[in-house]
DNA sequence: TTGTATGCGTTATCAG
DNA sequence: CTGATAACGCATACAA
């Protein structure tokens, strides 16, 4: 018979059992540091641990204790995002840190294709982990339904229309838009556009209707020029867009910093000072902010706050505390520097 | 009593079962599409799983299966790396890809704290996942010993030298610094530095040691600045080091593109021009190189290869297959472009 | 303080 | 083809 290179056999308790000469119940409740115990039974076992090498089986355990003491973090974007948007690594460090403090273990699963959908939905049913949060959902997406049949705790970043009474936390995007637009303007620039990215999301869709707030009577539609990702590439290509249509253009509402990043590019290209000939305002105040030259005018959002926020939700939730049905909203606030 | 607001009882197989009047026994041939199960009993078993919403229990499947169709990917950096560094993204992509076309659930945990060291720890031991992908591993890292200690199936991404017996799959860093060096002092520099990233990572050592190699005689050690990490605020302070000690430098290797950013913007702020007064080149080819003014002239490090053929090690120790001890190496090539 | 027995939800073995 | 029944490793109520 071959021998498989597989690993020997895990202990189990009851090999501890058997080692330390007393019987597994004992063993359990010191593994869960229970009272009722004498000294002489715990250093017993301790040693018998040892010298097994054990470890509990959480799936043992988890069976019976019906939970998995593990939250998963689901972020379902296409690979140039995950990659380019500082804000989805931010909402994770900010999810893990509030998990890590309640003794969570913070699961990311990322869905890049139809395949990755369904398996995640299989295992959010299996029972791994025992809430999620979710980034960045769409409209009509299947996990979402998948996390409202099984009525998983949940709290998701952003909210997408379609999901308005499941937690979620969020910024004001259409309040911050219209201010920093607002503040742009009142430098004195004439012909103002926007570079809209992600109308599909409401983050997107919410920034664009701020902006047109602030603008007003003066808003022209032409001055728009909509993208559909945050990504440096489309921030170039809706630069370029604006320029073609009005020659004449002195001001820009870029949708986020990295929008703006490629904005700055394409404005380079032109031969376009800015803030001289063009002022531009980002949006998120992420790394790229302090990497643009100049350094970015934008809107602070707390991006980890978000993560953490809508952690400390699931962990509500699962405590038993009913959720804030109307979701929370964190503050933005502008920071000015010398784009614009 | 108070009603707790918790979730219905998910159904077993037993309710399955009771509904559709069979055995608990055929319900599972069903539910893992067995043979031997006769039609009629297979549809009735069918109606009722919709019925009562039964969806399998994967602790409990795990438990009697030993195991978890899952894989962990272990990122182990500070925030700021883990923001920065676009070959993170990468190979965390590329190995999802590897893994869900094997349909296995990538599980990605990231460390911050001590906390989280244990934590995860606990959970490799727990069950949770079949294997493991290490990304960064340090040397004497606690994981890695927990790995050894389990024997759990794993593939590490670089290779600390205090594991050189556990598969990794990599690229050889030294020569490929050595090679692209060569090609800036092919253009007619003179006088060469470099900003040495993460000198305490295989990485970091072997392209300061590539760097070294190429200038041969001609190396001159106050020409390298070191600094701590792969990150932009990194390259912009070692390139104003660099520019105090010698003035007269004319040519960079930087260790990553994101330092080669940094660096252009520091070349930038004392006001000399790339390529002109100064040519500069970086390391990985990432979507920085494209996003520098001028184009970055790089080493092309197959980031996504990377995380993939680790997923598949692990993949294939999985199937008992014995691991490629030696490691991988993956090829890179240079790739010329503006900078220098 | 400790041991024993039972159940958690599946899969798997074996008689029918 | 199908139905009992025994694991899987652990926690826990109950008995001792």
């Amino acid at each position: 018979m071959v021998t498989i290179p597989g690993r020997r056999k895990r202990a189990t308790i009851h090999d501890v059992a058997a080692e330390a000469g007393v019987s597994r119940g004992t063993v359990s409740r010191v593994v869960n540091n229970e009272p009722y115990v004498s000294a002489e039974a715990r250093l017993a076992i301790e040693a018998a641990i040892a010298k097994v090498g054990y470890v509990p089986n959480t799936a043992a355990r988890n069976l019976v204790m019906q939970r998995s003491q593990a939250v998963g973090l689901i972020v379902h974007e296409p690979h140039s995002l995950f990659l380019e948007d500082p804000n989805i690594g931010e909402i994770l460090l900010g999810a893990n840190s509030a998990l890590s403090l309640a003794d969570y273990q913070m699961v990311s699963l990322v869905i890049e294709s139809e395949r990755d959908t369904e398996r995640v939905a299989r295992y959010l049913s299996g029972g791994f982990v025992d809430g999620v949060v979710v980034v960045s959902a769409r409209e009509q997406d299947p996990i979402t339904r998948v996390i409202e049949r099984l009525d998983l705790p949940a709290a998701f970043v952003g909210h997408p229309q379609d999901l308005r009474d499941l937690p979620y936390v969020g910024i004001n995007n259409r309040a911050a838009a219209r201010a920093i637009t607002e503040r742009l303007i009142g430098t004195g620039r004439r012909r103002i556009g926007m570079i809209a990215a992600a109308l599909d999301r409401d983050s997107g869709a919410d920034r664009l209707a701020g902006f047109t707030d602030a603008l007003g009577d003066r808003f022209d539609p032409a001055l728009v020029a909509p993208v559909p990702l945050y990504t440096y590439a489309d921030g170039r290509d809706g630069m370029r867009a604006l320029l073609a249509r009005e020659p004449l253009i002195d001001g820009v509402f870029a949708a986020s910093d990295v929008i703006a990043a490629g904005a700055l590019n394409a404005l380079r290209e032109d031969g376009r000072s800015v803030p001289g000939d063009v002022g531009i305002v980002g949006f998120d105040d992420s790394a790229w902010a302090l990497r643009c030259q100049p350094l970015l005018s934008t809107v602070r959002q707390p991006a980890n706050g978000l993560g953490q926020r809508a952690a400390e939700s699931v962990l509500s939730q699962l405590r038993g505390e009913a959720p804030e049905l109307g979701g929370i909203l964190l503050d933005t606030q502008i920071v000015w520097r010398d784009s614009a």
